[in-house]
Order: C-alpha cells, then structure tokens, then sequence
DNA sequence: GACTAGACAGGAATGATTCCTACATAGCAT
DNA sequence: ATGCTATGTAGGAATCATTCCTGTCTAGTC
C-alpha cells in the first residue's frame, strides 16, 4: 500500500504524533512492506534515504507509533520482533519454515467469544489468531531443526 | 497437577527422551507450576534441590522436551520465554497489567478453519489464540505505559 | 524569532539465550 | 555386571536484539 506523504502526515495528526523526517520515513517504510519487518529491516531501509539515521530512533519510532495505535508488533515464537503498519483487525498465517507471514483478514474468525467460565473474571479486550504450517513454497522442505547441546 | 516419578519415566520413555536426574526434576517443576513460568523462574525452582544444576541444562532440556512434544513454548509480546508442560490443545488469557497466563480450554475454539482463499497455498497444521485483557485482580489498575527515549 | 518539550545520533549497557569445552553418565552391547 | 559411546551436564564466554544514557537538535507553539 503506497501512502502518499499528506496522508501520512493527516495519520500522524490524527493520532497526535510528532511529525519528523525520520518518523515519515520510518512509517511510510513499515506501511508500504507488507512482509512484517523487523527493527532491524526497517533501518537499513531508510537508512538509504536517511544515511545519519541510528538504530535507536527506528526503535523510539516504533514504541511511538504503536503506542499511538498505527503500528503493531507481531511476534513469532521466540524470534525477533516484527513490525506491521496494518492495524485493522486481522491474524497471521506464518510458515513454519521459512517464517513468511501471512496477513488473514477473515471476518468469520472476528467474533469468537470465551465462556465466561473459562474467562475466571478476566475482562477480554481482543484476541490474536496465529495460524502456523508450511507456506506454498516450502511444503516439500522439511523444518531444519538442529540444536546444539553439548 | 502432581505427577508420579514413574510416570515420568514412562512419559520420557514414549518420547525417546533420555532419563537424567536433572531432566526428571525440571520436567517436574513445569508440569506442577500452572503459571507458565520462565527458564530462569524454573532454574531457581531446580535449584534448591539440585544446587550443581546449570542455567544451560535448564534451556537444552527445555528444548529436548519441546523438541519431544512434551512441552511448548508461550510466548507473550517480546517478553521472556514461558513454558508450558500442558501440551493438550489449548489456548491461553493474558492480563496486559501483571503479565499471568491462564489456560483456556474450550472445544468450541478447537473448531476454526480458515477459508481457502485466504490460505494462499498454506498447509494449515493449527493455530494459537492469544485472549488478552485484564485480569480479575488488574482490572482497577492501568497499564503502566512508561517508555523513555531521550 | 525565540522557547521548550520532546526527538535524534551515537555509543555504552543489559540480559536472555546460545555457544564452547572438558567432564560425567545413560543406555546399550558384550 | 562391565565397558563403550553417544549424549547430557556444568561452567563460563560470547552473542545480539533491545534498552539506556547523554549531549545536541528541532517541531510545535507563543
């Protein structure tokens, strides 16, 4: 999704958040990958545009915008955090080998409820579906699992 | 849930996992700790009965058993690993104030499909739901939003 | 145009997890 | 039972994503 530079800055507005160079760059770089990014991805992206830019505003930047509800993290077991500028309900295909995410917008999946028995008092905000498995292109390869110990 | 340490033995013995004191005694510390605790929470259980016992058998035999399906991995936003040594199809209720992990188990939510169209060529194997909200005793307090950049 | 709270760059610090290595032992075969 | 060998264990070093720190800069406002 290609967002133009007055639309960013309209969000920005919207949702009360200090409108920089860096943090246009940051978001429009998130929100035009839809691969789910990492920290990491997203900084050597615009590092090319803005080659001054450092590890840590990419960081500050996201905690920003996710605090301020355009960004969400999505994290796959215990791997590195990812990035998704899609903050419209939705869950994630992931792909057990390669780790490709795969967004599922499915109304269907929107209304599952708890059993207030099971819910023990709890108030339920929301829920987040991961669906795991092999991804089109892997279905022949086999998880490479190898671990070392000792 | 208290388990007998011959059915221990005969669960590591299903699952080809190799029977060493330290094993048997952190397999048992999970599976009698409903609260998902962490690698280290589970080392310092271990440790008042096995004062030799490392840090690094605690993760290689976490891993030995997940590897052997004896346990799972929870993972909650980019927090620290939890684990799990109920492996039963289930789903877990996350307080977004002090960070408890509930299981939910409820057949309804064992049901979901996700339709064809949207699976673009995955080999669905299972999902996970994450509920998260607040707890019975967090629902007064507020999430404690404190991040510092500069 | 000047002020000030908040953002930025750069680098140091943190800390969960993994890696490395020498020693110990479970499980199997004899 | 005894010895063999693959695997596990203890301890400590290394890794590396993320956070913290500090001085400088700048967006938003008056």
């Amino acid at each position: 999704m290609k967002l133009s530079p007055w639309e960013i800055e309209a969000r920005f507005r919207r949702h009360a958040v200090r409108l920089t160079r860096q943090r246009v760059a940051i978001y429009a770089a998130l929100v035009n990958d839809a691969s789910h990014p990492t920290a990491d991805e997203l900084y050597r992206t615009v590092k090319r545009q803005h080659p001054m830019m450092s590890r840590n505003t990419v960081y500050c930047t996201l905690g920003a915008l996710r605090q301020a509800g355009l960004v969400q993290e999505v994290n796959v077991g215990h791997e590195v955090a990812r990035f998704d500028g899609n903050v419209t309900v939705h869950h994630h295909l992931i792909c057990r080998v390669c780790g490709r995410i795969v967004d599922v917008m499915d109304e269907e999946l929107n209304r599952l409820a708890i059993s207030s028995r099971q819910a023990e008092g709890f108030h339920v905000l929301g829920y987040r579906i991961e669906f795991y498995g092999y991804c089109a292109d892997c279905q022949q390869a086999r998880p490479d699992v190898l671990e070392h110990c000792g």
